[in-house]
DNA sequence: AGGCAGGTGGCCA
DNA sequence: TGGCCACCTGCC
């Protein structure tokens, strides 16, 4: 394999290993995998990127050599939510008086949410419906090498949603999407018609570009939010899954709200950046049942 | 071995 | 609005 030099990476505030497990693989994206040496390789758009800790402790970046271009680290940047200071915004989350949400800082005190393509976020988590993470990761890979384009030797791209509406719908059926094809064909199809529909709705206010998402088949509040959270930098979002319902009724004693009460709940107390919260809170959850 | 899974859409009161 | 159910099927 043709890699480059390995170079450092510098973001504040600098990751931790369990944060950065968190963050490239615990539901954001589903494109990330880890390398017996540890070593995490990832891919979104025509990216294949490699990241480590040094000996030394340090972050360090490369890329696949073929790919390589002179704007790949500050993709990888942007990628990063590097342009975001995450410090400010998790001070202004509630945690003074939230014993729930101190305990996810402590236990990822450097999670970020990802800036993903949000052709990308959406067709991840199209295919997120009743699927544990590994199943997701499993489909979109799938997806990669059947329907998208082989960008260097063993590594496919997604495939953008005109591929998919272009694509033998035999070949969606070998990718074990289920139920979910259905929504993934018609979504492709709707876009391929309407060059220019999404950037339009990534430019769009939250509430907007959420009400628009819904249009698509199988895409209702939990993915829209998804998707603009991850997919489009917009942190008021705040996915009500199954996990944070789970949280926020054991944990605030919320028993018998429904699902809108405590979506309007998260909106109001966690506030501006809510969808960090939801993360946060996510993969402390996610964590506590793992180790019980 | 069989129930469950980062939901959505449709239908009923 | 709120509740219930079908929807596919690979994995733990």
């Amino acid at each position: 394999m043709n890699w480059t030099y390995w170079k450092p990476l510098k973001l504040t505030p600098g990751f931790d290993r369990t944060s950065l497990a968190e963050t490239l693989d615990g539901g954001q994206s589903f494109r990330w995998v880890q390398d017996p040496a540890d070593i995490w390789i990832g891919q979104w758009s025509d990216n294949v990127v490699r990241i480590r800790f040094s000996d030394e402790g340090h972050l360090e970046w490369s890329t696949h050599a073929e790919l390589e271009t002179p704007d790949t680290k500050d993709h990888l940047l942007t990628y990063l939510g590097a342009d975001t200071d995450w410090e400010s915004l998790k001070d202004e989350l509630p945690w003074r008086s939230d014993p729930h949400l101190r305990k996810s800082i402590e236990a990822f005190p450097s999670l970020r949410i990802l800036r993903q393509p949000m052709e990308e976020a959406l067709l991840g988590f199209l295919c997120s419906a009743t699927k544990r993470i590994v199943q997701i990761k499993q489909m979109c890979r799938l997806l990669a090498e059947t329907v998208g384009r082989e960008i260097a030797p063993g590594y496919w791209q997604l495939p953008t949603f005109a591929e998919i509406a272009d694509t033998d719908p035999t070949n969606l059926k070998i990718c074990l999407l289920g139920f979910r094809a259905k929504y993934i064909q018609g979504t492709a199809r709707f876009l391929a018609e309407r060059p220019g529909w999404l950037a339009e709705t990534e430019a769009l206010p939250y509430p907007e570009a959420k009400e628009r998402l819904m249009h698509l088949p199988g895409v209702g509040e939990k993915v829209a939010d998804c998707v603009l959270l991850f997919g489009a930098g917009k942190l008021e979002a705040f996915p009500v899954d199954t996990w944070i319902i789970q949280t926020l009724k054991k944990r605030y004693g919320l028993d018998g709200w429904t699902n809108r009460q405590l979506a309007q709940f998260g909106r109001v107390h966690y506030g501006p950046a809510a969808g960090l919260a939801q993360q946060l809170l996510f993969s402390w959850e996610r964590r506590e049942k793992s180790a019980m």
